[in-house]
DNA sequence: CTGAAAGCGCTTACAG
DNA sequence: CTGAAAGCGCTTACAG
């Protein structure tokens, strides 16, 4: 092949195949790209060659010429999560399935969240950005504007952005009606707080909560309120305060599935049965609840994920999309619910 | 701002800086990238010029001309479990923090990896690849080839890349010798398969089982060696079989986190006493298995990620770098293992 | 159907 | 310290 001499060798380029297919750049530029207009032979000939050299065309070079990356960015606070994880598999599914590259940014703390939307390091890197369940800010919208790309959030929204995701207030509704309907009425609520986090404006499990023992007349106490860290061991923590009262509950609604593994931790070391001593509930259907035996309201982070990278496609491809898509979620009953027998 | 007639709008770029600023684009250039010689009052200027208008240097271009991308490659099978979602975490956060973008490929089906390895689709557009625990065949590696960067292998290799990943033998020396230790001689071993993967060359996990055995001349007996899918159900499916067995072993190790928790569902649904009935040990130390008391040996993704991440930055930046590392495992004793009371 | 040329938005020897 | 110019590897009106 021929070798620049004023650089390293980068490999060949389309001007080397144009040259060895004896065509212009143009029409070698053509026939690769399948542009209609250039006779079958032509293009025969042009991508036989580049098959020869195992020649692709840049996508860097491509994409500049044409304004476009080829990429789309995903914005996350976490990625080994089962839930995050979960979106973002299917978000890299349907994008590589369009040819679409994925790149992830992870702003694990308050500082990295800060420092993304001052420096927005995806800037004129890609064609889109999708937001999984990170709540932005008005500030952090203004920001995220200077993009210039169109951006969806999936999991929940904040900012004015397209969106799919839950909802919550519902799927709080369906955890609470099931132990009201098997005979609880002391009923407490773990509710998770992320420290790494602004919250979320409204916390609609939380109103699920209130609202369904208000439907019934029980008084909502505090102590049977707990709010706790993220995770298995705010569940534990959380547990461990509703053991400590004077009369704990009968029954336990928990923010997320985490929360949950962890307060069956607790009773486990307790001594205390699930469900004859303790119900418990949450919310998500992690993979290692149908293990651990966890009734839970199912939601899927992986469909969540899944339409909103099609409604970011059709943003895209100008073509119409939902502003709001609201995917189901439904009680999986399991072993860890039952009747109260105090 | 001047305003591109013959193309859309699509921001200001250099030239218009560099004109505001009264400096050539040369000039711009430099002061924007931080290249020593140019004043520190023209430095001051441009990119004062710049601020105002939100401008940043367009990677794409900037990459073009220089030669990178500025964006590293993560070939995995899987995003979703927990093994592979703390690796890719990790990587991500390494490369962020040297300005790199990562980029996912997850090939799920053997489908997927042929036509990843056919089509490469990462090609000219990463400066080098991380292969996340995926075996590589000699084929692949050729192909791989035409990548014509820099690779690295994390969590296990095959081919002949730089790598870094525990020793398999070791850990589940750890784990045999943990159960011989309490007193166990009637050991089982569940070993995974993944359906969807041409296996690794070299079982070693199952090898130490074996050696632990014949070290201490207890006859390997083939009904106590099972295979299944990987996964919880693997391990439920392992663990039933087990149980069928008309003298069923005291212990069992199982070659990861995830089959054990199977097994663990298949002995509480058989009201069998864990670890009074049946001890069970693995290898990995997932989040889960401390919510669940689980024994096993401890190995870190992150750290495999890591450790993979910066063997691939010292590749690029040209500066010496370990061939192998091996990243250490330990046990990490727990409620699931105890002596054999039988 | 095909080509010459301008353009995408930068970087970097080469000369001052 | 600064600028004019060539080059990175493509794409795409504009003319035939």
């Amino acid at each position: 092949m021929t070798t620049k001499p004023e650089r390293p060798d980068r490999g060949v380029t389309l001007a080397d195949i144009a040259r060895e297919a004896g065509v212009s750049l143009a029409t070698a530029s053509r026939a690769m790209s399948g542009a209609r207009g250039v006779s079958a032979a032509t293009t025969r000939k042009v991508r036989e060659v580049a098959e020869r050299h195992s020649y692709v065309v840049s996508p860097e070079a491509s994409g500049l010429s044409r304004g476009s990356t080829g990429r789309i960015g995903v914005l996350t606070r976490h990625i080994a999560r089962p839930f995050y994880a979960e979106a973002l598999e299917e978000i890299e599914s349907v994008l590589a399935g369009h040819g679409l590259d994925t790149v992830v940014h992870c702003v694990r703390t308050p500082e990295d969240q800060r420092s993304f939307f001052e420096r927005l390091p995806v800037r004129r890197k890609v064609d889109g950005l999708v937001v999984l369940a990170l709540p932005v800010t008005p500030h952090e919208k203004e920001r995220l504007d200077l993009l210039d790309v169109a951006v969806v959030a999936a999991s929940g929204q904040t900012a004015d952005y397209p969106y799919v995701s839950i909802d919550d207030a519902e799927a709080g509704r369906q955890a609470m009606d099931h132990l009201l309907m098997l005979g609880h009425r002391r009923i407490a609520m773990i509710n998770a707080i992320d420290p790494n986090a602004s919250e979320w404006p409204i916390e609609l499990r939380a109103l699920a909560y209130t609202r369904a023992l208000d439907r019934l007349g029980i008084p909502v106490e505090d102590d049977l309120f707990v709010r706790v860290p993220w995770g298995a061991d705010g569940g534990t923590e959380g547990m461990e305060r509703l053991l400590s009262l004077r009369e704990p509950p009968t029954a336990v609604f928990a923010h997320s599935d985490d929360l949950a593994y962890g307060a069956l931790r607790v009773l486990r070391r307790a001594g205390l049965r699930v469900p004859e001593d303790m119900s418990i509930v949450s919310i998500n259907d992690l993979p290692m609840s149908e293990v651990l035996d966890l009734t839970t309201v199912r939601q899927s982070a992986g469909l969540q994920g899944r339409l909103a990278v099609e409604t970011l496609l059709a943003m895209l491809a100008g073509e119409p999309y939902e502003h709001a898509t609201i995917t189901p979620t439904r009680l999986i009953p399991r072993g860890s619910t039952a009747p109260p027998t105090r």
